[in-house]
DNA sequence: ATTATCTATAGATCTATAGATAATGC
DNA sequence: ATTATCTATAGATCTATAGATAATGC
């Protein structure tokens, strides 16, 4: 049953893109190792040779999905930084992401999960956070405006975006959870703020 | 080992009150119904005479937990509206309220958990969101602004706080935990908008 | 020969229930 | 007599490990 070296590689990256999706969708304590593997098409027995444990999985999972998540918001927002962060707003607080977190921003399905666990996921967490941050303060820039308040704007519209998606997915009112992610919406500034 | 009618009510209670604190502190998986009741001083077998399931149990604690704190909103806010909302945003985005979920908002430790369980823990949270919400809206009343547009400040206002505890929490870095909560704090408006 | 994955299982949980116990309240 | 809580346990998880298997790669 051994395999070849490249598919071991193939087999750990699809473990990982696995759980990225798996752990979003139903939480950390809402989804079992063995049901991790059986969903990358192995079975959990092989799991410890490629992870020291769930949790270190979590980590390595964590980050895999905020880096992808981070290159997306890079590409999308390079040539036109300030349209480019109405763009993003407008798709992290639509209702698409909302209805699908298996796909969506971590720290929105995971972070009270995250807080709770050891060093290694929540130093994942927050290189991922930083680098979301990052982004949107790029976004803001250019006007000549101030380089702490630019700062401050981005990680109160950042905290905004992130509390309206927790917020919207909580709710059992779909009239309020659109409300929620339209006002957060129309809040995130077009530009620099004066 | 009967009890009296009046020590079942006080027993169900402490079971609710022990139930609020430790899912906020440990995540809704993160404790059993046999902790929770030793929490309380029970044994586990008496649950069930209580609360037809643990899901029951998440749904009165989470109501608990956030109708004493719409209360304390309303409270604080009641005779100085614009002030209170200033004084209730400096709390809720304190190093305090961040480092004891134990006993703070219940959506902020239990959001994405409660996204994924059934009808009565959601629509328990709902009613304290609501309730949350409107403690921030009528803050923000008085000067005669577009009652929509206050809706709206109220809900990204509030929205902001949310994500900014989550963040905080999360995050593994504590200058970038406290740089979040200050630049959430910083945008909260002291009064209506304009 | 090495090793990635497999089957099987240890040991520790978990929720929920069954039936015993003993104090309340008619 | 009723009933709230107790002890004990069923049955189903869970993480992690031990040892067997079989294909790779020296």
């Amino acid at each position: 049953m051994k395999v070849s070296r490249e598919q071991v590689a193939l087999n750990r990256e699809r473990i990982v893109e696995t759980a990225a999706r798996l752990f979003r969708q139903k939480g950390y304590d809402g989804i079992g190792v063995a049901d991790l593997m059986k969903g990358a098409g192995l079975t959990h027995g092989g799991f410890y040779g490629h992870f020291a444990s769930k949790e270190d999985l979590l980590a390595e999972a964590t980050a895999h999905a905020l880096q992808r998540s981070v290159q997306r918001w890079q590409e999308k927002t390079a040539s036109d930084p300030a349209g480019g962060l109405s763009e993003l707003a407008t798709q992290y607080l639509s209702t698409r992401h909302r209805d699908h977190p298996e796909n969506g921003c971590a720290i929105a399905a995971l972070g009270p999960d995250v807080a709770r666990l050891g060093p290694a996921v929540r130093s994942a967490m927050t290189a991922g956070v930083a680098g979301q941050v990052a982004v949107v303060e790029k976004c803001l820039a250019g006007e000549g405006a101030d380089v702490a308040a630019i700062r401050q704007q981005a990680l109160a519209s950042y905290a905004a975006m992130v509390g309206a998606m927790v917020l919207a997915r909580a709710v059992d009112d779909e009239a309020l959870s659109q409300e929620i992610l339209a006002a957060v919406r129309a809040q995130i500034p077009a530009s620099a703020p004066s």
